[in-house]
DNA sequence: TAGATTGTTAATCGATTAACAATC
DNA sequence: TAGATTGTTAATCGATTAACAATC
């Protein structure tokens, strides 16, 4: 981390990455940027600007090996270490994600779920176990997390924030559909906004319809 | 729509849309450029220059009409025209959408949701009927629909996306994971890469233990 | 009217693209 | 060596910010 990467790069680190996997998958072992830049619909000099924050991954003359551009990526992104997350909200979207999403391709070992209903205290899902929502507090004094996911309703959102943030925890994906902006400090907040993204596409649809008239 | 708007001014619309909520529920009547960038963390200038793509809401001297502001940009995402979409997989994820997500709010009527498994098939979550997937094609033949929310499992994706265009839906709202970069011509594509956003957070997160130590 | 704040034009900044020397 | 393709510097393009005249 000499210079600042700027954030548009980091956001790109992750299509990288799944294209790479994909192309590794298929038994493709060389690439070159402009192949990549084809395959992903991005220019080549973009691709070995990218490239090059970090250190440049290739070789002159002959282009990149998969494989090493994938470990590259992935070190870059620290997927080398392994972080904690915490559920905090065990309900439909919760579980969805306990269930569905694979939190270790992401470098997170999810240790933990929380929640307030007594009948899903106790059960477990996936491996990972569904505690009581009142033991939060004591169980983030007594475990390193590092981050919390956040899938519990929006009215207690800004509050579980607040606390986890208390307890050390340093980083919140937070699902709750509001702009958690409170105080936190240097705590990372990654908001994921389905209903941004469900409005964006209206508009592109509804603009395209409009277009057809 | 005269000239072509920037995605990221779209992008900024629904967060624009959120905050005016907020804001109206709050009991705020009257804001300006000034004020609404404080609490959003934007500058003023770029709030006037987004507002003014598409003719400005406001008045000089005065500022905008919280109301107004939030009624032209729901105009421009075009929220008064309600589009239909159905849930392709009713897993976890689906019938969390179903239960949670607030389609409405977004412009969108949630009309049916299909999935392969019998136990679910016939049944009714919030409203929506789950249909058999058997059936898709023909139900898509006999209703319009505007959306497709893909929330099947990985290896169909791209299959059920491919149907659904064929069937005239122009919008694929996909939670798969993969990319859908297949022929769909002026279909919009919307990816919901969850993954993407815990590794761009994990990224920073352990970039700001590292100054810790 | 005077003060405020917009709408809009001009200046700056950053990100993307193009070019090319280095080198495998 | 000759060909290819990177790493990197320079040029371009677009987005953000600043400035200010218009006007409520």
């Amino acid at each position: 981390m000499r210079y600042k990467i700027s954030a548009n790069v980091i956001k790109r680190l992750p299509r990288y990455l799944r294209r790479l996997t994909l192309m590794e998958r298929q038994g493709v072992e060389r690439t070159s940027s402009g192949d990549l830049g084809e395959r992903m619909g991005l220019t080549a000099s973009q691709i070995r600007q990218d490239f090059n924050c970090f250190g440049g991954f290739g070789q002159q003359g002959y282009g990149y090996r998969v494989c090493d551009l994938k470990n590259g990526i992935s070190s870059v992104l620290g997927l080398e270490r392994t972080l904690t997350a915490v559920v905090i909200g065990a309900g439909n979207l919760g579980r969805a994600l306990m269930a569905n999403f694979n939190f270790a391709e992401c470098g997170f070992e999810l240790i933990a779920a929380f929640d307030t209903d007594p009948r899903l205290v106790g059960t477990e899902l996936h491996g990972t176990k569904i505690l009581d929502a009142a033991a939060l507090e004591e169980y983030l004094s007594s475990h390193r997390v590092d981050a919390a996911v956040l899938t519990l309703p929006k009215r207690h959102a800004r509050e579980a924030a607040l606390t986890a943030c208390r307890w050390g925890v340093r980083g919140i994906w937070n699902f709750t559909g509001i702009d958690i902006d409170a105080d936190l400090g240097d705590t990372v907040v990654e908001n994921v906004h389905l209903s941004d993204s469900l409005l964006t596409m209206g508009y592109y649809l509804r603009g395209a319809n409009k277009e057809d008239t």
